[in-house]
RNA sequence: GGCGGUAUAGCCAAGUGGUAAGGCAGAGGACUGCAAAUCCUUUACCCCCAGUUCGAAUCUGGGUGCCGCCUCCA
């Protein structure tokens, strides 16, 4: 059984998917006028990783991610680097894409693009229109909030004291300030499509309840976000998308919203000079550790990075790669199939511990407890790799398999691959074994702050010398 | 002002009634030519004050601190 924290409700509810073994998963994505930050990245990688933990569940999952590539920053991003939005979209897409492979975040199933999906926007205004719940006023369509009774049931304030806060943007002509457009009118310089309420472009919510809609169906799953998308996103798009599919049935079961990201207890922001990219991030943080420091706390509390949070997260993945690294090597070393050794007990502790992290992924997606789990694997695995000279084969395949199962979920561990240079430090290697044994230390310490230099850490061990290479 | 979240060791962080996971850092030890890694040992009056209970970090009430939303910012 899958617990989740459902934002709706506020409590923690049995997650049951409307279709049996399949689930909707819509998760807001980024607007493309520029890089993405750090920020943005914690719900990228967090629900990328709820993903993977859904799909290793059993599920069959879709899950759809849009690219937001037209809007006001988009505009007058455009404007100042004198290209249209559709290039400006087309360069920060292929950037958040390098960016997210190389933080490890696999790509959605469908990543609709606003603007490929005007048709059905217009059509989902439509029938909002049809159903009463908007009106067109100077070319501008507006939702009526007062004609939504459950409007404000997501973020849980009453209308009047959202009203207080409400902005009415000089030339809107809104019923009520908290009315939010569907459809704006076209400016001047501005892109804009033909509707039948004459030229213009579609309203922020509103792409999202469209292209849900076409790619998941008019009741999903799960919708996720970052806590700010809450109100007024997440709120307008609920009422958007109910009131054009007029069934009754909740545009979304399962509100999920990760907490705040700050930087040195502040919050993210230009103006503060704290801002930082998540490229300025992967080029400073070994993705590796990003991607541990993300899921070290439960994605609904505040994390706060800080340039010693992230050299924690670096040295815990140095740990889990450390064990990783020591077992590949005694695989190859200290294999011998004749050992005596206790597979069916090891193998119990292993299904032990793996029970323990099933039930906190399914107790509300709880990766720091998870993260715990994987820490108490690779105690076993030292330990039992510390009290054998040599062990069977299966000891070492029960023990990488465990690893990779867990880094397919979490991607925390990674993989080496083989580099060019491989060869030659395996050479210099050689070379300084041969000097350790005419004693000659000089010469092989040498070596090793050579290589030191160059990032390949060197450890003597009974079998021989095992390297890696630095984070 | 309204709504919500949070407060656990030097740091990060799990833990929704039964004598406090895990990680990082530190100290001592084993191992090592020296290291590194690993292992062993070691570090908590759970923000404060009341209350409920046989029993509370966990529930209730009241404080205090920090944070977010209410401003098209994940």
């Amino acid at each position: 059984m899958m617990l989740l924290f459902n934002d709706l409700t506020r409590k923690r509810e049995e997650f049951v998917p409307i279709t049996p073994g399949k689930v909707s998963f819509y998760s807001c994505g980024p607007t493309v006028y520029d890089y993405f930050h750090i920020g943005n990245a914690r719900p990228f990688i967090v629900f990328d990783v709820l993903r993977r933990w859904l799909e290793h569940e059993g599920y069959k999952v879709t899950f759809v991610q849009n690219f937001t590539d037209i809007d006001d920053k988009m505009i007058h991003r455009a404007h100042q680097e004198h290209i249209t939005v559709a290039e400006l979209a087309d360069k920060f897409i292929a950037e958040y894409n390098r960016d997210a492979d190389a933080l490890g975040i696999r790509r959605p199933d469908v990543s609709p693009r606003a603007t490929e999906h005007i048709p059905e926007i217009i059509s989902t205004i439509e029938k909002i229109i049809a159903n009463g719940h908007a009106y067109v006023s100077e070319g501008d369509v507006y939702f009526d909030i007062r004609s939504w009774p459950k409007y404000g049931s997501l973020c849980k304030q009453n209308l009047e004291d959202l009203e207080a806060g409400a902005r009415v943007e000089p030339g809107e002509k809104k019923r009520d300030p908290l009315d939010f457009a569907l459809w704006k009118a076209e400016k001047p310089g501005e892109p804009s499509w033909p509707s039948p309420w004459g030229k213009g472009r579609p309203g922020w919510h509103i792409e999202c309840s469209a292209m849900s809609s076409k790619y998941l169906g008019d009741n999903i799953d799960i919708h996720s976000g970052g806590v700010d998308l809450m109100f007024p996103h997440h709120e307008n798009e609920a009422a958007q998308s109910e009131a054009a599919s007029n069934s009754g049935k909740p545009f979304v079961n399962y509100w999920l919203h990760n907490g705040f990201l700050l930087i040195d207890s502040e919050k993210m922001s230009k103006s503060l000079g704290n801002f930082l990219t998540a490229r300025a991030a992967i080029e400073k943080y070994p993705p590796l550790a990003l991607r541990f420091f993300m899921l070290s706390a439960h994605y609904r509390s505040p994390i706060n990075f800080t340039p010693e949070s992230l050299e924690q997260s670096s040295a815990g993945v140095e740990r889990l790669r450390n064990c990783k690294g020591d077992l590949d090597f005694a695989a190859k070393t200290r294999r011998n199939d004749s050992a005596s050794f206790d597979v069916d007990g090891y193998k119990s502790q292993l299904q032990e511990l793996d029970k323990k992290f099933s039930d906190a992924m399914n107790d509300d997606f709880n990766t720091a407890a998870a993260m715990g789990i994987l820490f108490d694997v690779v105690y076993l695995i030292n330990t039992t790799m510390k009290d054998n000279e040599t062990l069977p084969g299966e000891f070492f395949t029960l023990s990488q398999n465990a690893l990779k199962g867990y880094d397919d979920i979490l991607g925390v561990i990674g993989s080496d691959e083989a580099e060019n240079d491989d060869a030659e430090i395996e050479s210099l290697i050689q070379e300084r074994t041969e000097a350790r044994k005419a004693k000659n230390f000089k010469r092989s310490d040498e070596i090793r702050d050579e290589l030191k230099e160059r990032g390949i850490v060197l450890e003597d061990t009974p079998q021989g010398t095992k390297w890696k290479r630095e984070l």
